[in-house]
DNA sequence: TGGTCCTGTCCGACCATGTCGTACGGCGGC
DNA sequence: GCCGCCGTACGACATGGTCGGACAGGACCA
């Protein structure tokens, strides 16, 4: 391909290779795979072994190396996200009586990946997978508002105070905007880096969320902001 | 460095400071990290652009790409083991009435990264973490005879008839070898590309792992192969 | 609203490096 | 013990990678 960096682009097939393996490949069988001579194979492979995106076992075989996986390590596993803040999930729920949701935000939509109910007898339906809109949730508010590389510019004007004002409070709400009669209140979740990996948030009736004023009851607002806060230290975020 | 091909070091290190950012990052903030010229990196950006090891963002900022994470992504995750081992351990421990340990090979070293107790009120120590025999407990032997670059030839002769004999029967027993008193099983975990990645093994009293003739109690070896199969079929095997 | 500054990207000249054939030591199989 | 095939080293040479200059576009400020 013109333009490309043909070095580059073979250390990626040979990498592909070796990945798909699933274990260890000689530099013939490599070589073969990429349909490369064997001595051009070899010395990609020397660099690679150099940076340590493979590494070799005694038989001179190559396995995809530490260096490679390192680069990945830092992103965050949904499963993992959700082992860690199921403790504070269901605490959440029992303290605040409200259904408890986590949601991410993938390719600019809002995916909830965590649900706890509202602890009654209600009938409830399991919202995991599901999809939200971005603009009229507590959730979606708060993932748009502190995604990481959205200028303010890039925002419409309509939302560029609601964003802001997102970012300065630390939370956001929703009044009926998604579903009438009901109320949410969101908070971010951040990773060890920082940066916001996830929404926490309660939703129930407008009535139980807000109080006369239609204002979010303060209460409940603390107890979000506060499991928030917990499960991003249990990620590693010292802030 | 004689010898390296100098754009896969570069590559290397452009990916390494996009990883470490932990979001996006511009041409000229990758240049100066990595101390290149800006076209010059932008050259080995827009290739790994290609291969998809980094994307872009609207603003032509670059952060790492799925070609990329889904290299490691065939990696098992302890913790993602220990997840989905849970249910099945807990369900060992109470069926076998044993204490029931996983084990990963880490450097040719068994390492328990998961530890149910004996359901009894016996005092008994958390195992996780620790490192054990490789060759006198049956968690050892599992990942010693499965694990996948061992020639036979590298084995000395004493074992090679120990590590056939794990092979062909699918599950290994020990008897005394680690701890007096003690007799141990343990069978195979593969993950979804049919390698193995775990050892699952319980442990108790000698006479009551092993029958009158010191054979392993055939219900028990049932259970625990039964077991290390269904965690396997969980991490995705068809075998 | 226009000017300034800084960004990401493109183009092409040039030379330094990446490619790959030949050869060799070591190991496994027969 | 011999043969075949592996991984690796070496070095000649052709080409691919490097990078300076230029440009379009966006953000910011007076």
């Amino acid at each position: 391909m013109p333009g490309s960096v043909q070095s580059l682009e073979r250390a990626a097939a040979i990498l592909q290779v070796v990945a798909g393996s699933g274990g260890t490949l000689g530099v013939t069988d490599i070589a073969a795979a990429v349909g490369l001579p064997k001595t051009t194979a070899h010395s990609l492979l020397r660099t690679l072994l150099g940076v340590r995106f493979v590494e070799q076992d005694r038989e001179g075989r190559y396995a995809l190396g530490p260096g490679l996986l390192r680069l990945g390590a830092g992103h965050l596993d949904v499963n993992e996200l959700r082992s860690r803040a199921s403790n504070w999930t269901d605490a959440l729920a029992s303290r605040s009586g409200h259904a408890v949701r986590l949601a991410i935000l993938e390719r600019e939509q809002v995916r909830v990946v965590h649900h706890v109910f509202r602890p009654d007898d209600s009938a409830q339906v399991l919202d995991v997978g599901s999809v939200l809109p971005a603009d009229r949730t507590a959730l979606g508010k708060v993932l748009l508002a502190f995604a990481p590389h959205r200028s303010v510019r890039g925002t419409v004007d309509a939302r560029r105070a609601d964003v802001a004002a997102v970012r300065a409070r630390g939370w956001a709400a929703e009044d009926g905007g998604h579903e009438a009669g009901t109320a949410g209140l969101a908070a971010p979740v951040r990773g060890s880096t920082g940066l916001v990996v996830a929404a926490l948030g309660i939703s129930g009736p407008a009535e139980s969320v807000l109080d006369r004023q239609h204002q979010p009851r303060p209460l409940l607002v603390s107890m979000v902001v506060e499991s928030a806060q917990a499960i991003s230290r249990e990620l590693g975020w010292h802030g």
